[in-house]
DNA sequence: AGGTTATCTATCGCACGCGATATAATCGCG
DNA sequence: CGCGATTATATCGCGTGCGATAGATAACCT
């Protein structure tokens, strides 16, 4: 019959959806203590490293596009976190600002650790930021394109020209 | 002000969340065209290896529960890939079966190969290997010991002390 | 200037993932 | 046997991801 063995984790790209799963999962706890899902968390991050960050900035460095975005920058600004309001100087962006509220959360969430990373490295750094290292490389060969985002943001962009298709 | 540098890849949570979307939009092409997503995808492979297997089997393989698996295999249902009968010998139980369809597909989609893994590693097999390797065992440790079920009430004797909750 | 094109955000629809809960069948135990 | 506990699946609600598309504003071009 169709008895051919599977091994679902022979194929890396099980290994890295189930890890994912399995990531999210191991931070819930964390999470619910502060109120905020995981992409929520994220775009506090983001936040808190920058205040004042347009919505397309924000997608840049979450690899999210305003589809996602818009809906779940709507809810941190229900719960009170953040403000959404149209840049003066151009008025297709929006920039989102934290509140009070959102800035308190900081505090809070740095009082929180991320408990499984040492639970599943027991003390090995190196072997932790090596798989760090290598996921990320994965990642970023794999998607298209775009600008190295944290670095191009310090330069102010020179002017160059892109070569078009 | 808060301009604290981020850099969100030093977070490993957020590596493997940004790895797996980009190992998702890399597989899209493929999946597109079998007319599958991927979770749906994964289910086939189960099916493929092992067929008539209960909803449950199906979802200890995948890290799913019937919560999701339900309306999945309903819609794999309807594309005629699958059917769902309760088990004669336990009613509780859906066994999913291939239709001659279901089967069919397969053959397509040994025709198709994932070409991400080679683009991204070019030929270094060991690499791959070895960084499946490290993911997968990071996801087991995360994730949480299931037992399997009757076993491991045979072997524990009466300490009858219930872990008050 | 005016019309075209590009950019930015929002909206819609669908498919997960998952917590909470419901329902039905089976098991366990007196 | 009967009744409570357990198991297997289903249902509901919400929050992402994301393709497709719409809408408004800005930039560009001759």
């Amino acid at each position: 019959m169709t008895e051919t063995r599977l091994d679902l984790d022979q194929y890396l790209c099980f290994a890295i959806h189930s890890a994912a799963q399995a990531v999210g999962r191991a931070n819930k706890p964390l999470l619910d203590k502060l109120g905020l899902t995981y992409p929520q968390f994220l775009v506090m991050l983001v936040l808190w490293a920058e205040d004042g960050q347009t919505v397309g900035g924000i997608g840049d460095r979450l690899f999210l596009e305003s589809n996602t975005l818009t809906p779940l920058l709507k809810r941190l600004e229900t719960a009170g976190y953040i403000h959404r309001t149209r840049d003066a100087a151009d008025e297709r962006q929006v920039r989102i600002r934290l509140t009070e509220k959102g800035r308190a959360l900081r505090e809070t969430a740095k009082g929180e650790k991320i408990e499984w990373v040492d639970r599943v490295f027991e003390g090995d750094q190196d072997a932790a930021q090596a798989l760090r290292q290598r996921i990320t490389a994965l990642r970023d060969k794999l998607l298209p394109e775009k600008l190295p985002p944290a670095k191009a943001a310090l330069a102010k962009p020179a002017s160059d020209k892109p070569p078009k298709e």
